[in-house]
DNA sequence: ATGACATAGATTTTT
DNA sequence: TCTATGTCAT
């Protein structure tokens, strides 16, 4: 759900001083809450049920757009205003930090300061609270760390290497995918070792055994195994499992339709019948409340089981069904159009959205002659939106795949329309931040191999592979950790004197800077000393290279996050959050790594501030949960949406039409949808056919502005041999390629695509005061020019930020 | 031990 | 097109 709307979402009157004085006055001042007609007002006749449902476990079937966020936070409200529930009971499962930040917001907006005693999270930092107060009855450390899918890679590409396998044949993308398969079934290396196949699962298996082996030496858990190990530990000690059904009477899973096994075993842990006990010992269950939606199941490719919610019933015997099917979102055309689509899905319930809405808009579509044919189209609608009074922060743009969005980005970076991507290159994947979370994260926990061989030799301080392997000899002779054999490196046979020094230096430093973390130093005041006495930070300012100075100002912001964190009481700590003096302690490095591991895409889209807002970029994946008053689906081709691998596997398009139904219910007035017939993916121009879902929809909902029949034949991409354009060297561009020529034809577009790789070896002559575009800083001016030809420095004021320095020769630059 | 250079591989989607 | 990895020369 999006920002917007906060106090009509509520139904309730939040005039600004009583929403002001919602948290500790009123509980302890005013102990009077909400009344029963308050929490139930505005909702329906299925709403309120599911509202004041008590028993049996319960599962709400909610369309998109049917309220369930406002069902689910009026629930907790309900159980704890009504039915006497202690908040500290209460677990509630959702899909991103963020939508669980924000229903614990509107609870505590709801019954007051209490409600921060409520566990609401997602799985993974639920079971990371768990773990960290009991993983030690497993063998690990309560210190672990998390590692994401870059750590994996690593440490598989290293076990890869370690069994001496053709790493052709075996990448570590593929064994790592079929691992966490077997991990979302609970499935361990020994179980699995015994029921390989062939010859390749028996080297697969080989692979997660030792996949394992080493993450235990590393005293590291990947995503997997955060609710694996739980569940194993709930299995394996009953008196902890016993723990954890006393203490959470209610349980509510949000997005149920995407929960995997494990999680669903996790769930079945906590609210099932336990077999296990005798009558005497025996908890009442706890009360559960599932909210999903089959039709929006999207997530399958990562182990998300749909027959999770469609055999909800079966699985717990009992259970009572509540259908949300109105919807108050949407106009009914665009509920028509999301029924019609998804109609096409087999074996599915039948559920028909409907909105007393009126029928709204009709549907606009775009057929363009390649991607930026449609990218300029949907910069031209969005122009003539906000020309209209219309908010650019009420537009989304959606695609399939992240590579997609650089088509819009070029667009709107040219006609000056502000945006923001969601996801993509995302700021916690830069190699400098994962540098310094590196760092950050071998302090805390030093057995952590793949953390501290990432940074050994970063910056550059002699210690190369030769030494690492002597030392990696010694470890393994003598069976300690990799950090324990550094600091006795003298005993390493073969070492050169000189690496000696070396590492001993290294050692000193980490030394200095656990001694920090020990005295328990703030977040923000380890990591700026680490940059500062690591030389890493100097390194990169004494760096000519333009991209460089982008790195230190990223870790600058990654500064500003660790402070911000260390200076918000509500953020940590992990531990036990029934603790009730929780919120005293302030939180501490190892919170702010938990908090980085484990955010989510969706986790940073911005405020909205109430202004003008951006333009908001993202995948159809992203986009579950949000809404918008104008949503344009684009790309919508075969190939490329459905995604070419899922054409020759009925599931699978399922899954895909299932995306393309998420992506059309997003929209509350406005849904505009567009394909280009040729797009170029990976170098070379394809020809797409238009997606099947586009057929799907009933023709009289949509306004074709423009078909293929349409197009101009001129303005078709020309491959006859010969012209300039693929003469091989961009020869024929003596001509400056003008912005406004591309508006014209593909071709020239593509040109001026050429032109572009062409033109780092000429370098733009340029004056103070000249305007130029940068292709990821935007419109800038020129403020200061420094040397000479090929060294030449342009100081550029890009509006926002400090005065970038770049160098002219490399940086991606155009005169305007 | 390090940096320059070439080449292969990649693209679904993400907690 | 871009990035990551590996080889080569210094």
């Amino acid at each position: 759900m999006s920002t917007p709307d906060l106090s009509l979402d509520l139904g309730l009157d939040l005039s600004p001083s009583r929403a002001a004085s919602s948290g500790d006055q009123r509980s302890s001042s005013t102990p009077r809450g909400p009344s029963p007609e308050q929490l139930l007002e505005g909702l329906n006749d299925p709403q309120r049920a599911a509202v004041q449902h008590a028993g049996h476990p319960l599962l709400v079937v909610a369309g998109a757009g049917s309220g369930k966020t406002r069902v689910l936070t009026r629930r907790i409200a309900w159980l704890i205003s009504e039915r006497g529930a202690h908040p500290g009971s209460i677990l509630a499962i959702t899909f991103t930090n963020k939508a669980a930040a924000e229903m614990k917001e509107r609870v505590e907006e709801l019954v007051g300061r209490r409600a921060r005693l409520m566990w609401v999270s997602t799985f993974h930092s639920a079971c990371v609270r768990i773990l960290r107060k009991e993983i030690d009855k497993l063998g690990y450390k309560s210190s672990f760390s998390i590692y994401d899918a870059q750590d994996q890679k690593r440490l598989m590409a290293l076990v890869v290497k370690d069994l001496d396998l053709d790493p052709r044949k075996f990448q570590p993308g593929p064994v790592l995918h079929w691992v966490s398969n077997h991990k979302n079934e609970l499935r361990d290396a020994d179980e699995v070792a015994k029921d390989v196949k062939n010859g390749v699962e028996e080297t697969y298996a080989a692979a997660y055994s030792l996949y394992q082996r080493r993450l235990r030496e590393a005293n590291a858990l990947d995503f997997d195994d955060l609710i694996m190990m739980t569940v194993h530990l709930l299995q394996a000690f009953p008196e902890v499992r016993e723990t954890y059904r006393r203490r959470f009477r209610h349980v509510l899973v949000d997005e149920y339709q995407d929960t995997n096994h494990a999680q669903y075993a996790l769930i079945h842990q906590l609210c099932a019948d336990d077999p296990e006990l005798t009558e005497g010992e025996r908890v009442a269950p706890a009360e559960l409340m599932v909210v999903g939606d089959a039709d929006q199941s999207i997530y399958a490719f990562r182990g998300a089981n749909i027959r999770n919610i469609l055999d909800f019933e079966q699985d717990f015997p009992d259970a009572t069904s509540i259908l949300l099917e109105q919807n108050y979102r949407s106009t009914q055309t665009i509920l028509t159009a999301a029924n019609a689509v998804i109609g096409n899905n087999q074996g599915r319930k039948d559920k028909r959205l409907w909105s007393d809405a009126g029928d709204g808009e009709r549907i606009v579509g775009y057929v363009g002659d390649d991607e930026h044919d449609e990218a300029r189209f949907v910069s031209d609608e969005i122009d003539k939106l906000t020309d209209a009074g219309n908010r650019a922060g009420d537009v989304a743009v959606f695609y399939r795949t992240n590579a997609q969005s650089r088509v819009f980005e070029e667009v709107f970076i040219r006609t000056g329309q502000p945006y923001k991507v969601v996801g993509g290159v995302r700021f916690y994947e830069r190699r400098e931040v994962r540098d310094a979370l590196a760092y950050l994260r071998m302090l805390v926990n030093a057995d952590d191999s793949v953390s501290l061989r990432r940074i050994l030799n970063v910056p550059k301080r002699g210690i190369g592979d030769r030494a690492v392997a002597c030392v990696n000899e010694l470890a393994e002779r003598e069976r300690m950790t990799f950090w324990d054999a550094l600091r006795r490196a003298d005993e390493a046979p073969g070492l050169a004197t000189r690496s000696l020094t070396n590492i001993r230096g290294f050692v000193a430093l980490v030394e200095e800077l656990q001694a920090m973390v020990e005295a328990g130093e703030r977040a923000d005041v380890v990591l700026e000393s680490l940059l500062d006495k690591s030389g890493y930070l100097a390194e990169l300012e004494a760096s000519d290279d333009p991209q460089d100075a982008t790195r230190v100002e990223n870790l600058g912001e990654l500064v500003a996050v660790a402070r911000e964190f260390s200076d918000d009481p509500v953020a940590g700590p992990s531990a036990d959050p029934a603790d009730v003096d929780a919120d005293l302690v302030a939180p501490g490095l190892a919170d702010f790594l938990e908090r980085v591991a484990l955010v989510a895409d969706t986790d940073q889209i911005p405020e909205d501030d109430g202004g003008q807002g951006v333009v908001t970029m993202m995948t159809l994946h992203t986009a579950k949960g949000l809404e918008f008053p104008t949503v344009f689906l684009t790309g919508l081709e075969d190939g490329v949406f459905p995604h070419s691998r899922s054409l020759g596997d009925r599931p699978e398009l399922e899954e895909e039409r299932r995306l393309a139904y998420v992506g059309i219910t997003r929209a509350r007035e406005r849904l505009y949808i567009s394909r280009a017939v040729v797009r170029s993916a990976w170098g070379a121009p394809a020809h797409n056919p238009a997606s099947r879902f586009l057929d799907e929809l009933p023709v009289d909902l949509v306004d074709w502005r423009r078909t293929e029949a349409a197009q101009t034949r001129w303005g078709r991409p020309d491959l006859a041999a010969g012209s300039p354009a693929y003469g091989g060297g961009g020869g024929g561009f003596g001509q400056p390629t003008a912005a406004g020529r591309r508006h014209f034809s593909a071709a020239a577009a593509r040109a001026d695509v050429q032109a572009k790789s062409i033109r780092n070896r000429v370098v733009p002559s340029l004056e103070p005061g000249d305007r130029v575009t940068h292709d990821s800083f935007g419109l800038g001016t020129v403020v200061a020019l420094e040397g000479t030809g090929d060294k030449t420095i342009a100081s550029i004021d890009f509006g926002s930020g400090p005065v970038k320095r770049l160098l002219l020769r490399v940086a991606p630059i155009e005169k305007l």
